[in-house]
DNA sequence: ATTTATGCAAATCATTTGCACATAG
DNA sequence: CTATGTGCAAATGATTTGCATAAAT
């Protein structure tokens, strides 16, 4: 059974504090202002735990380190090359790719997800 | 300028004998049977700078190892969550979803990976 | 001759683990 | 009470780096 601690509260609040995806750095300097004696541990023990259970989400990177999501229904997400901000992608998911999937190969296929790559307009402009 | 090496020119040729998406430990298994001084660094160093030239490719994964593809044309890919076995999904690419990403944010929007995601055949059987 | 590549050992860096102690239920 | 969570330090494990030597052009 899970318990209500303090810090999971904390880590939870501030991630949904985030208008970013927040990695478990960025959390932790942030929880720290609140919780100075948080361990980092704790952090990615709860992240881990409260994204299992589906409360926050992770979001699906290449060789970056992890980030978490305060959004929980499925998304796509944005990275610039350049500076590798990431974003929230505001189109809708693709209807029937997973069962299109399923038909020619035949795994179960539960879910799928898209990371888009580019430049983002502040990179543009700069360049 | 890129040098011919004998090295790279093995790694070049084991990873094309792969049926699979090596990681760089079964490359570097499979490799030192051929070339058995061969550094662990060397592989790194010529799977990195082979795959920036176009000449392989890179397998878009989350929280993962690296993995290696001998394939260089743009396609999807499914990884089972039970054995983490990865598949190439033959499936067509989805066409101008990057140009409706790019006018509904604004991003130069180069590319596009898709990670499906579920139980593999030989995994559901064993269930 | 000069530049690029190799091999080794050591460094990095994110993430995980073991363990003693604290705390929620 | 007793199961779960926390904090610390140490371990892990993939990848990278520094550097002297070797090989390619």
């Amino acid at each position: 059974m899970q318990r209500k601690t303090i810090q999971r509260q904390i880590i939870l609040d501030t991630l949904k504090n985030f208008s970013t995806h927040p990695t478990v750095d960025e959390l932790y300097l942030e929880i720290q202002k609140i919780h100075p004696a948080i361990s980092k541990t704790t952090i990615y023990r709860n992240l881990r735990q409260l994204a299992q259970g589906g409360e926050i989400g992770q979001v699906a990177l290449t060789n970056d380190v992890e980030r978490y999501d305060k959004r929980t229904e499925h998304h796509y997400h944005f990275q610039c090359k350049e500076c590798k901000a990431l974003f929230d992608v505001d189109v809708a998911s693709i209807q029937g790719i997973n069962e299109k999937v399923e038909e020619k190969h035949g795994f179960q296929v539960d879910e799928h997800n898209i990371l888009f790559k580019g430049i983002c307009l502040r990179c543009k402009k700069n360049q």
